[in-house]
DNA sequence: TTGAAAGCGCTACCAT
DNA sequence: ATGGTAGCGCTTTCAA
């Protein structure tokens, strides 16, 4: 069943039942009902692959995700990004392309997707501290959003990022009224550009505070369990080891947690530990981290909020650089709720 | 720079130009050289709209990704399988339209997907035991292979599975090799297809050693770190607990790590425990657990052998109903290698 | 308010 | 081996 079958079903013109189908103005209220129903009754759904060729759009927005040949975990975040955005899409009759590269080819895959025409608007993950794909999409014309930022991109372009420069200083202001001054911080890879913004936070915090920040306590690499685990017994090894710590996501929380654990140690207790992270799901309801916060990102907001953008850009809804940032909470994600100590810290913020 | 500005500039026909490019034999070789060398220096890439309208095919393989409404952890392994299929699909050129669900509307987004014509293909993740989809998409006339199988489904229908029923009763037997008689199982949701299989071969070793299930041995539930923890309280808790347990996923298996350790209990001296799993970059290079197991399934090698069977059904390159089953290996992941007597029950296999 | 017809950019059939 | 041309199923002018 396609547009002719149903005009002449209906005894109208194309136009008429295109005109009626597409919440044209000029269309009778009968005309259109009577389409409407015929349409439905029928179970016509007009052909995606036509529509797109006559409009010049793909309702199409494309995202590109980078795997790296050494067995990398694929970033959970990731997943919950996609979930916020795909909602935003379906509402908006907009279909999602997912573009698996390794990351050699990523350049190339951008310029695939922008040449053929198989994409409205691309969405860019995990900007690094300088990102060559931003010049790129810009060369394109492709219009894109960038979740998250690069700081040493000069030129004007659109992105929704979280507050992580403010969550880190939340994060080690919020050990620091507990009275620690050896705060370790467990970041992301250094060349990330929200890695660059934690630590600047971080940094800040501790020197308002009048204490330098010790470079031995400051880690960087990719989070993982194994990560967080070895950083940590390498923390606790030290001459003088931390009393807490600011870590960038829950995986590497939960090598931390057993690190300590292997220590003969208890976070809340022997260690204050703030996770920067969305997804609790592995600590909530546990009882288990009287002592243990999250900093909550929303990072499926921030999808919502990425392809809302990027839509209105491609509708020209909204015109210029859509520059948006999201703040975050700092949550006391426990059932038990927090320590008597971390209560009183908190009580103050 | 389309195909019409492409030909003219080399003076041939469209026609002439579409077959050089597309790897028809009726043209010279000469002419072939010619027009694909001018076709790179003015960077023509074919108008994916256009193509699709004109072959009547999209190119485009359909992945629904439910997601329901209450806090769900994506699934770690859907981002792996993706990522496997996705490599299939950059080789055959083709695109992957990833459609995100609440699973109240899922079947009216398959319906869309098909009746639209936005793809030619569809995978199905999943599978309950009793799946609606695999109906409906027969009825739709949508080409598709399940990852995994639907037990209740008698009509036939592609599928690409892991032998869980033996992995699970190796598992099993692997530990009643090491002596064990009262072995636990942590399940996934008991309505997954993977799940029964996963039983009936955990049941089958049992049985084979005398030993009559123990119901109170036996736990289904979603596959969460916490799920691991609250399972694996509850079985230490019994009278007469397990000595040894087989996991569905790495994820509550580190939940049943944590709750070990809090009874001051240690995985492979005072608990054998088999994971079934693909990723083990959580434990990996750690060698905190030299009786640590996994069974190695290799969802990304599943995401590329359902893709490749779905492009070749689809090209008709393939005939009937694809029915592939991967075997898995039972490993023991842990740098330091197995225990001693876990060693010695690997040998005997 | 409705309709006829010209594209959109490609493929594929039928000629030559 | 090459070219003319009729679609693919829709949208969108332009005319009525």
């Amino acid at each position: 069943m396609n547009l002719k079958d149903l005009s002449n079903i209906l005894g109208l013109s194309q136009t008429t039942v295109s005109r009626a189908l597409n919440g044209y103005p000029e269309v009778s209220e009968a005309t259109r009902l009577k389409v409407q129903e015929v349409a439905r009754a029928h179970n016509y759904s007009p052909n995606a692959r036509a529509k797109r060729l006559a409009t010049g759009r793909s309702m199409t927005i494309g995202h590109i995700l980078p795997v790296s040949k050494k067995h990398e975990m694929v970033n959970p975040v990731f997943a919950d990004f996609i979930a916020g955005a795909g909602e935003v899409y379906s509402e908006n009759g907009y279909d999602l392309l997912l573009s698996v590269v390794d990351d050699e080819n990523e350049a190339e895959s951008y310029r695939s997707l922008a040449m053929r025409g198989a994409v409205d608007g691309i969405v860019v993950h995990g900007p690094k501290v300088d990102d060559a794909r931003i010049a790129l999409l810009q060369d394109l014309d492709m219009p894109f959003v960038v979740h998250g930022r690069s700081s040493h991109v000069k030129s004007d372009y659109s992105w929704v990022d979280v507050n992580n420069r403010r969550a880190f200083e939340r994060a080690t202001g919020f050990l620091m009224d507990l009275g620690h001054n050896r705060i370790a911080m467990l970041n992301g890879l250094a060349d990330m550009d929200f890695a660059v913004r934690r630590t600047i936070g971080y940094e800040a915090a501790l020197k308002a505070g009048n204490i330098v920040p010790d470079p031995e306590l400051m880690c960087f690499g990719e989070m993982t369990e194994n990560y967080g685990f070895e950083v940590c017994r390498k923390l606790l090894e030290l001459p003088d080891p931390p009393t807490a710590m600011v870590v960038s996501s829950i995986i590497p929380a939960i090598g931390v947690r057993r690190a300590l654990g292997g220590a003969g140690l208890k976070i809340g207790r022997d260690m204050s530990v703030v996770s920067h992270d969305d997804d609790l799901s592995y600590f909530r309801n546990t009882g288990d981290f009287p002592a243990f916060t999250a900093v909550r990102s929303s990072v499926r907001e921030a999808g919502r909020r990425v392809a809302s953008a990027l839509i209105n850009m491609i509708t020209g809804r909204e015109e210029g650089p859509h520059q948006e940032m999201l703040e975050v909470e700092l949550t006391v994600g426990q059932s038990t709720g927090p320590a008597p100590a971390m209560r009183r810290a908190m009580q103050q913020r």
